[in-house]
DNA sequence: CGCGAGCTTGACGTTGTTCAACTAGAGTGG
DNA sequence: CCACTCTAGTTGAACAACGTCAAGCTCGCG
C-alpha cells in the first residue's frame, strides 16, 4: 500500500489560464498573425498523425482532444488536451521534426497551427515568451510522469478510479457527467482492454461507487474512490 | 504485430554531445561559477529524492545514474542517465518545486548543483541558453515516451529485449559488457519481477539469443532480438 | 569456514486478456 | 413502418501472462 507521489492529474496537462502569446510584442504578434492558420476538425477527425513530417505547431483553440500512441489494434492515450492548450509542442524540436504521436477530436475543436519556423524564430527574439513554454513543457512532463506511474504500478481498479476521478476534475469540472468518450477510449486510457473496464464499472456500480448509465456517469462516493485510485 | 513507431531508445536520453553552458556569456559563467557546487556520489547513494524541495539543478559531469519513481516495493526506472546530462530538468518548473522522482548512483558519479535561481536567471538572460534547455527537455519527452510505449504495450520478453538492446547500445556501447545493474534494477527497468526477468533470460539463452554469465550479458543474435523487441 | 545478499528455480495463484455470443440502439432502404 | 445491418456495449468461460512464494543456490567477504 502506497499512496502515489504524484498529485499531477494523470490524464490531462492542468490548463492554468495563461495565454503564453500575451508575452509578444506587436510586432513579433503581428509575425505570428500572417503566418498561422485557423483550422476547424470535426468529431472524431485526425489533426497530427503519428509518424508524419511535422510542419507546424498545432494549439488548440477550443474543443478536446486526444494525444495518444497508436499501437496494433489497441493504442494508447498519453493525455487528453482542452482548450488554449499546445498539442505538439515536443514533437518539434527533437532533430526529427515528425509527430511522435497523434492527435484526433473528441468534439467539434478549433485549432491553430503555427509555421514551425516562425515559432522557433519567436523562441530566439522573447525570452518571456520562451520561458513560457519552458513551463509549459515541464508541466507535460509532470503528467506524462505521473500516467507513468498511474498505468505501471497501480492496477486495473486503481486506474479506472483515477481516470474517473480525472475526467471529473479536470475535464468535466463535474462530479456528474456525459461521457463523450467511448468504451474503448477508456480501455486506450487505462491501459487495459473495454472488456476489463466495462467489468470494473459494473463492480463499481454494484458497491455503489459511481453510477452508470450508458454514457451517463455519476460519482458517489468520492472517497472511496479516492482511495481505491491512490492505494489501488 | 506492429512494429514500435518510436525510434529513440527507451531507457535513456541520447546524450547528444554538446554542452549547453557553452553559449553563456563570460559574465553568465562567472555567475554560473560562483553559485555551483560540485559534489562526489558514491555508487548506490541518493542524488534527489522523490518529494523532497528540489532547491537545486542537478546535472551529472561523470558517472552513471538512474531517475525513478518509487513505489511500495518496486520501483519504476524512468531513464537511465550518463554523463553530461541533466539529472533534474522538469522537476523544477512545475509550480511547486519538489522532485517529482528520485535519482541515485550506479557507479560514483561527480554531479553540479546549481542554484534555482541562478538557473531561472540564465534562462531569462541568455536565448541559446534556453532554446537548448528546450531541446534537452524535448529529447526528454521523446525518451520517455518511447518508454511508455514499451511498457505498456509490450509484453515481457519485448520488454526485455529492449532493454537489453538499449543497454548495449546506448550505455555500454559494446555486445559484450558486464552489467553493473542489478537483477532488481533490470526489473525496475521494464516494468516486470525479478523473476521474470530472470526467466526471460534464462530462455534468450536457451535460445542463443545472447549470453549470460552471471554480470556478463553477450550478444548473440542482435537482430532476432530487436525482432522481438519490435514486434514483442 | 560461515554468513548474508543477491540470484535462480519451480509450483501455484491472480489478474487481466481473448474469444465468442448476445444485446441495444442508430441509421438505411424497401 | 418494418426488417436489415452496423457499431458500440455487455457478458461469461476459457486461457495466458506474470507475479508471488518458498526453497535452494552461489559467491563474495569477514
Amino acid at each position: 500500500m502506497y499512496k502515489t507521489p504524484i498529485s499531477t492529474p494523470s490524464c490531462i496537462v492542468p490548463a492554468k489560464i495563461f495565454d503564453c502569446f500575451t508575452s509578444l510584442t506587436k510586432e513579433e504578434a503581428e509575425l505570428l498573425e500572417k503566418s498561422k492558420k485557423e483550422v476547424l476538425f470535426k468529431k472524431g477527425e485526425t489533426i497530427t498523425k503519428q509518424g508524419a513530417f511535422a510542419s507546424h505547431i498545432v494549439y488548440l483553440n477550443s474543443g478536446l482532444a486526444k494525444v495518444y500512441l497508436e499501437g496494433n489494434q489497441n493504442d494508447l492515450i498519453l493525455k487528453i488536451v482542452a482548450e488554449n492548450n499546445f498539442l505538439s509542442l515536443s514533437s518539434v524540436f527533437d532533430g526529427n521534426d515528425t509527430f511522435i504521436y497523434s492527435v484526433s477530436a473528441y468534439v467539434d475543436s478549433k485549432v491553430t497551427l503555427i509555421s514551425i519556423d516562425v515559432f522557433k524564430q519567436l523562441l530566439r527574439k522573447n525570452i518571456e515568451f520562451s520561458n513560457q513554454i519552458i513551463n509549459r513543457l515541464n508541466a507535460n512532463t509532470a503528467q506524462i510522469y505521473g500516467r507513468v506511474y498511474c498505468i505501471t504500478r497501480k492496477q486495473s481498479h486503481g486506474r479506472v478510479a483515477d481516470i474517473i476521478l480525472c475526467l471529473s476534475e479536470n475535464v468535466f469540472k463535474t462530479r456528474e457527467f456525459k461521457l463523450n468518450i467511448s468504451r474503448n477510449d477508456l480501455a486506450d486510457l487505462t491501459g487495459l482492454s473495454s472488456e476489463s473496464v466495462i467489468k470494473i464499472f459494473k463492480e463499481f456500480k454494484s458497491e455503489k461507487l459511481i453510477n452508470v448509465e450508458g454514457k451517463n456517469i455519476k460519482i458517489l462516493d468520492y472517497d472511496k474512490l479516492e482511495q481505491i485510485s491512490h492505494y489501488g
